[in-house]
DNA sequence: TGCGCCGACTGGTCTGACCAGTGGACTAGG
DNA sequence: CCTAGTCCACTGGTCAGACCAGTCGGCGCA
């Protein structure tokens, strides 16, 4: 079953589709260029022989692509958005290509960004923070007794903090989406794995841990039992082959 | 002209846009989950009290947002993606909206992500990839006397490859999308700067220290000097009030 | 010369139609 | 009774043509 050629589900390729795709494509060529103008809608009918809604769905995704606007009444015709808007949808789009992104690296990328985070922390945070860190610890032995899913919770409320006491929105973006995806993916296994109560307390001991490093201000310690503490609880679902790799990056 | 309120333009709101503010609306709120279905088109023609063009151009953004798939002929309707891929659009989406971030986050991001990785690709380089990075040195040196966006060019091919380097493409297209975003704002005022070859040979010149440093296998020097690169580097087009923060990012 | 008006455009929306698919209900055959 | 085949209501994809409010450039008037 596992064995033989792997096929691929096929689907149609709608109209609006591949013209998106040749927009982008001119786009990626330098053919079009930020500041430059696309022909009007009927124009385009003309040019792509479909009709304008088929041309406007195509400029809806564009335009949520990040890639053009359109103004009403612009003699113009939509404007291509200058690069850094674009590029940024582009690089996401590969950044959200979640099949094409081993779950190492992703679990690698959650080592590397939350330990720094907590490295910021444990310099940035105020007394109250600290209390507030306390509390989710409190959170999470309690929900250890309800089930994964609220210890699930309570660990992203403890993250969610760190990045928010890190001072750095993108930073938090950044844990939240990568973190999600992560769970997305294994979160299932876990849930159902037969030591999970287990997992769940170690890795309550171990944020323990975390905050405790973090009163004592020692930024590096902090960072690395995290690091420790994600490798622990993830590295079971990663292949042997690439273990090495993450736990390479637990020290720092 | 920088007194007195800002306001901001003024622009219609579609009624695709609406739709698909509904529809996200009610899926961030847990009224619609990742597996149900929406209703037909038509039959979204009715709720909504538009026409189906209007439904379809929703649609089609929606879809580009990773938020619902169609399939041609199922009766069930267009299906409520999973929430992985709901959710990373979701929030790349936050990500994306560059006007909410100040500068000083996108910049610290940069400090706290290009850090780790050089300090990660510092232990795990080959001497191969110790050649490379010479190889970008001596492009960037080349690159300072034709231009800005050449040195440019060139900078990015060290990060790239310092990216590379440490083995994890997430951590590749972060700093990529981020970079990206920090010189779409700032990259004219750096190259119009009456110091900029002063600046472009002193970002060498620390560069150079980075490798040395990894050369050496020296991840904390390395971080450390390409940290307080950044700074020098952008720190200056930051408000001084958010400089302090920035600075506090250098030391680990 | 300067101003305001006008008209040829634009994008946003609507109506109504056709088509190739899909999948559930129904039916004929085992 | 269960299975296999047919059928049809309905789906999404696409099309053609229409109207409207808004934009902007040029023309003509003061």
């Amino acid at each position: 079953m596992t064995k033989g050629p792997q096929f691929e589900p096929v689907q149609p390729v709608r109209a609006y589709q591949r013209i998106v795709e040749q927009v982008e494509d001119a786009l990626a060529r330098g053919d079009l260029a930020p500041g430059q103008r696309l022909p009007s809608e009927r124009e385009l009918v003309a040019q792509f022989a479909v009709s304008r809604s088929t041309v406007r769905e195509a400029l809806r995704v564009l335009e949520s692509n990040g890639v053009v606007r359109s103004r009403p009444g612009d003699p113009n015709g939509p404007e291509i958005l200058p690069f850094s808007s674009f590029a940024l949808r582009k690089q996401m789009t590969r950044l959200a290509r979640v099949d094409e992104l081993t779950l190492s690296e992703l679990i690698g990328f959650r080592m590397i960004m939350d330990g720094a985070a907590i490295q910021v922390a444990s310099r940035l945070r105020t007394p109250e923070e600290l209390d507030d860190l306390e509390a989710t610890l409190v959170a999470m032995r309690d929900a250890i007794d309800v089930d994964f899913a609220a210890f699930s919770e309570a660990d992203l409320a403890f993250h969610e903090l760190i990045a928010r006491i890190s001072r750095n929105s993108l930073i938090q973006t950044c844990n939240e989406v990568v973190r999600g995806v992560v769970l997305g993916l294994i979160a299932d296994k876990i849930a159902h794995a037969p030591n999970s109560r287990a997992l769940m307390l170690e890795s309550l001991h171990h944020h323990a841990e975390v905050v405790d490093a973090i009163r004592a201000g020692d930024g590096h310690a902090a960072a690395r039992i995290a690091r420790q503490n994600m490798f622990d609880y993830y590295a079971g679902y990663v292949p042997d082959s690439e273990q090495e790799t993450l736990r390479a990056l637990i020290d720092d």
